[in-house]
DNA sequence: TTTTCTTGATTGATCAGTCAATAAAAAATA
DNA sequence: TATTTTTTATTGACTGATCAATCAAGAAAA
């Protein structure tokens, strides 16, 4: 049994929480209280591990990041053509871990949040850039550089636009719909293509 | 001279105050104060005129769709053919008066807080209905309706991710970059419509 | 004189963040 | 091993600040 300090465990569950707490509240307006209660610990231990309430709404958002990335990096790794890398990307952002009511209020949340917060901000066009450039990769093998920058830019739009529309529901969003209005997106992009070639 | 009273004057100013605190602040977290302090009275004043905070982000938020909603009949009565319908209504989302970082900011920030009041909630389902509908009513006279059903969601997913997208960006958001990326759109669904019949 | 308009002062509630104190675990020492 | 010492983990109680909402009272207009 490996010995570990309650840190890390702590860390973990406190995150969680504020993912779930925002999730449910659908705003950041979430009191350290409510979120440390989620964790079972109190406030105080909740600013012991990460100081002031927008440390650790950043960590958060880290956290959300990385899973993300680390989501995408597993998928491309399976996916083969340059229409397979685009395809993975595109199912990554509506797979199940990702695309559930809480995360999606939470990234809501942390967009909107972006604009005022510089730390924020930073992050999410660290998430940005990230999402340009795995649509990229797979899209400079199906057309020229400068219509791929423009088709991933669109298909970047499309993502967030289905994300924030489909918060809206009540229920289970649909990810289904969502990526074949993508997926039916690139396909007509690429059929134009094929015909005037 | 018409005699008014000071109501719809005070009101109107509340509200614009409303839009222009929430656009610099990028969030719902603006106090009554602050508002009431832009638009030159006292917070007790705005209590007067609108009960609740919650009424006044309410009324704000309803007087945002309004605007919307005008600019949007008044583009559409120019427009001849279903073409033209179409284009009227995607201009419209990007024109100088809607797409204004001040008013991006605050829709974002009502589309996120929407997932919690139920009220917002109300506004911005009949903000989606209208841009859907305006949407159908010139792509019916392009395609049959199921796939103009599908475009519609499609276009209307693009319009606000891009205004999502933009919101990030600093300085004033690039109108005619995104109009293009969304005709694009059109244009390409609709040389494949041509090509197939 | 009545109605409309306006505010300063106040209240009560909510919260982020601190701190001193305790408990538990780990390490060091005898 | 038994013990003391040190480090880590944890919290309840508190503080200070912020803010929505109220209200009684005054100024202006009708």
């Amino acid at each position: 049994m490996p010995k570990v300090g309650m840190e890390p465990i702590r860390r973990k569950a406190l995150i969680d929480a504020t993912i779930s707490a925002i999730g449910e509240r659908g705003s950041l307006d979430v009191t350290m209280s409510e979120i440390a209660g989620r964790a079972g610990v109190s406030s105080a231990l909740a600013h012991h591990y990460f100081g002031a309430k927008d440390d650790l709404l950043e960590a958060t958002m880290r956290h959300l990041l990385t899973e993300l990335d680390a989501d995408a990096r597993a998928s491309l790794q399976a996916a083969n053509t340059p229409r397979d890398r685009v395809r993975a990307i595109i199912a990554v952002n509506f797979s199940d871990k990702q695309f559930r009511p809480e995360t999606i209020a939470a990234w809501l949340t942390f967009y909107v949040a972006a604009q005022k917060t510089t730390a924020l901000r930073r992050l999410l066009r660290i998430y940005a850039r990230r999402l340009h450039s795995n649509l990229m990769s797979g899209l400079v093998g199906l057309m020229p550089r400068p219509e791929a920058e423009h088709t991933a830019e669109s298909i970047a739009a499309l993502i967030d636009g289905l994300y924030i529309r489909r918060a809206l529901r009540d229920g289970t969003p649909n990810a289904a719909s969502a990526i074949s209005l993508v997926e039916d997106y690139l396909n007509t992009k690429l059929s134009q293509r094929e015909r005037q070639s």
